[in-house]
DNA sequence: ATGTCACTTTACAAGTGA
């Protein structure tokens, strides 16, 4: 069994307890983390050793920043992709564990429709479509998990009529994702579950959690090969409860996914 | 109900990004 955790932490350094809790908790193989907001020399690498993990760090100072934090050391650790149209924000970061290779991405966000950072996010998914396309091959082993920063479809979305046409909703991202389906990616999740829900996000603002207005932006994506393997995705959804663990929660809830 | 959180800096408050 190989077990994959993805979660967008909202700041490492503000949430090393909850992450140690969650590594002894989940057990996981490989924890795949977003907006990591930290630079490399400031991720608490010693603090996930005492737990067991070692990591690998892409960081930047005060936004973005991925991580792979494993028991085994991965091999082949590539930061960042070829074409990236931002090479200076650190979103991308790969290695490979027992011949799977694990992508770990955080998608640009988007602002709003109709602004300069919402074609800056077509132009960016386009890139990592084209990248993923031509450098590797439906037919291996590839994961792809991460922060989309996309509904794939209204299943993912408390209320579609409200968001439809909204950044995070609206249909040229959705296009995006579905390039990336099409190519021969896998939603793992709705090998599972139906839907609607369940969601892995939500806004910290408007008591959003309380009243359930989440959105599913947090995905793994596998090729045949891994969805053939794919025996659970699940969503942690008790870490995002202030009540649960030390400190605040992220915006997020992690993505627990089981491969035989 | 634009009601939060975390980052940064011309830093102890305000702007940015999400």
């Amino acid at each position: 069994m190989v077990k994959i955790v993805t979660w967008n932490v909202n700041s490492i350094r503000m949430r090393t307890a909850r992450v140690r809790a969650l590594l002894e908790r989940h057990a996981p193989d490989v924890l795949c983390l977003q907006e990591v907001k930290a630079a490399d020399d400031a991720f608490p690498s010693q603090e996930l050793v005492e737990t067991g993990y070692r990591s690998e760090v892409y960081g930047q100072p005060g936004r973005n920043g991925v991580a792979l934090v494993s028991r085994e050391s991965l091999t082949d650790v590539v930061r960042g992709f070829p074409g990236d149209p931002l090479p200076d924000q650190a979103r991308v970061l790969s290695g490979t564990l027992r011949g799977l290779r694990v992508v770990t991405v955080y998608v640009v966000n988007g602002k709003a429709v109709g602004t300069p950072e919402y074609d800056v996010k077509l132009r960016w998914l386009d890139a990592l479509v084209a990248w993923l396309s031509a450098g590797h091959d439906p037919d291996d082993p590839l994961i792809v998990l991460g922060d989309f920063n996309v509904a794939p479809d209204d299943r993912d979305v408390h209320d579609p009529d409200r968001w439809r046409g909204s950044n995070l909703c609206s249909d040229p991202e959705r296009r995006r994702i579905g390039a990336l389906l099409e190519w021969g990616l896998v939603d793992l999740l709705r090998l599972h579950d139906p839907g609607p829900g369940p969601f892995t996000w939500w806004d910290y603002r408007d008591g959003a959690f309380h009243r359930g207005l989440g959105l599913r932006l947090d995905l793994a994506l596998g090729t045949r090969p891994v969805a053939e393997r794919c025996r659970s995705v699940t969503v942690d959804r008790d870490e995002r409860k202030p009540t649960f663990g030390e400190g605040k929660p992220s915006d997020h809830a992690p993505v627990i996914v089981t491969l035989a």
